[in-house]
DNA sequence: CATGGCAATTGATCTGCGTCAAGGAAAAGG
DNA sequence: CCTTTTCCTTGACGCAGATCAATTGCCATG
């Protein structure tokens, strides 16, 4: 969990077939010549779990998205609160096409890999390729979307229903990455410490602490180490959640 | 205040001059070929104060922007706990391109008028015109980054600071809306209710009222009437609102 | 001018969650 | 392996803000 700095060429950039890039952010409808273009300034990024992508504040020479591993957006103020503004699951964007600085801290919380392209380079592809604008929209509105929701969570929900929304939705996400595997319930690994947890629902560490805990007494949850949650019962936890019908997942 | 439904053609069109769409929304860059198009298909709609404009859910037929007046976005759960996840004002957009029906009530809360476009046919012009659609993408970004923004407050900050932080964000918008008048400091009108900033806030109303009787008290604001507010010294009321250089506008 | 209705204020009380504090469990590192 | 560090859990207590309840002020409308 080093929390150094410089970025570090991944060692084995994984095949075009896992870029979500090509895949999911940009070019479902690309010609061929445009899907070239996007091959020649592309390039991977690797960085270890705990090391800092970049801070609010500093320039940012690129856009991507997440190939795989996870990423956290933050804010803080000075006194030191902090607020996750959003979590980035593989395929998630990340980065704004005409802003030179970030906006946000942006932290690996596990080892991931980025799929890079430089700002300037992609922004005069998106000039020339309507298409690129239209997916980048698209994703953009769901983040909107996204965003929205958890602003309900944020501002409404008891401290029970925050833990049980998030759980949800992780469990959600994470059953459309890997389908199948509704034997014994869903099964996952959290992708944040309890702080994390906390400062995304905007609780303490300590009160997500029990709450985690009162739900497996409940028996909603089952707990294996600190991370390993199995739900058995999805709907059980939906209803924890006291569930406006979320699932989006802000990014 | 009544709050039926049938929206009704507004009596008087405001002139060109004072269309968001054109100015701000869409056509910073466009050419004058597509504004005419645009003009062949834009119409106005007026509301009432406390009329609803469309329910979230229900189908909508139309995007547009605020001309005058300003409007509400909320989200409510089954049980009735209501949170507000966007304000409209002059300028801002409402809709999504590409999405049959509404994701959030909007309410009137002002008498409003709006400058509407018919789904279909802006869809149709956003895909020969790729202007549009990267300024919308522009304006997408910006609503983001305010819904990140808020997402700050509503998890970390305290009652106060809350009430803080969204007077600064009214008198700073009403500020750029009309400039000058600097001299016995900000003074504006409160859009919302006392239930409303609640809602938008994550707080009851009687939290909200007495907040508001402490930064009077406090003599970090004037009220006259319930809704007219002066604020003698901006710098002190961004101070009270613990500010991290806040600033957005979630629309 | 009275009257009814809605919005806002203010007070009294309760409670969910934050704060402070002390261990315990699980990785990481030698 | 043991040590160190990081992360997590649990308890005791206090407080900010919710809840419950009563008034007050402000338009409307008859």
């Amino acid at each position: 969990m080093a929390a150094s700095r410089a970025p570090a060429l991944s060692p084995k950039p994984p095949d075009c077939g896992d870029c979500p890039i090509r895949h999911r952010a940009v070019c479902a409808r690309c010609e061929s010549d445009e899907l070239a273009e996007l091959e020649r300034i592309k390039f991977y990024r690797g960085y270890q779990a705990g090391q800092v992508v970049v801070s609010a504040g500093e320039p940012m020479g690129f856009v991507g998205s997440v190939v795989s591993g996870i990423a956290t957006l933050t804010q803080t103020m000075e006194d030191g609160r902090r607020s996750m503004v959003g979590l980035l699951l593989p395929s998630d964007f990340v980065g704004r096409p005409g802003r030179e600085t970030a906006a946000y801290d942006v932290t690996a919380t596990t080892d991931l890999v980025m799929c890079c392209f430089r700002r300037g380079a992609f922004e005069k592809l998106m000039l020339r390729t309507p298409n690129i604008g239209q997916r980048l929209l698209e994703m953009t509105l769901d983040e909107l979307d996204a965003a929205r929701e958890w602003m309900l969570v944020l501002g409404r929900k008891t401290a029970r229903e925050k833990i049980a929304s998030f759980l949800a939705t992780i469990a959600r996400r994470d059953a459309t990455l890997r389908p199948g595997a509704a034997d014994g319930g869903i099964v996952f690994d959290l992708p944040l410490t309890r702080e994390a947890m906390a400062d995304y629902l905007g609780l303490t560490l300590e009160t997500v602490s029990r709450q985690m805990s009162a739900l497996r007494r409940d028996g909603v949850i089952r707990l294996q180490g600190n991370r390993h949650v199995t739900v058995p019962d999805l709907a059980r936890l939906i209803e924890a959640a006291g569930d406006d019908s979320d699932g989006g997942l802000p990014g």
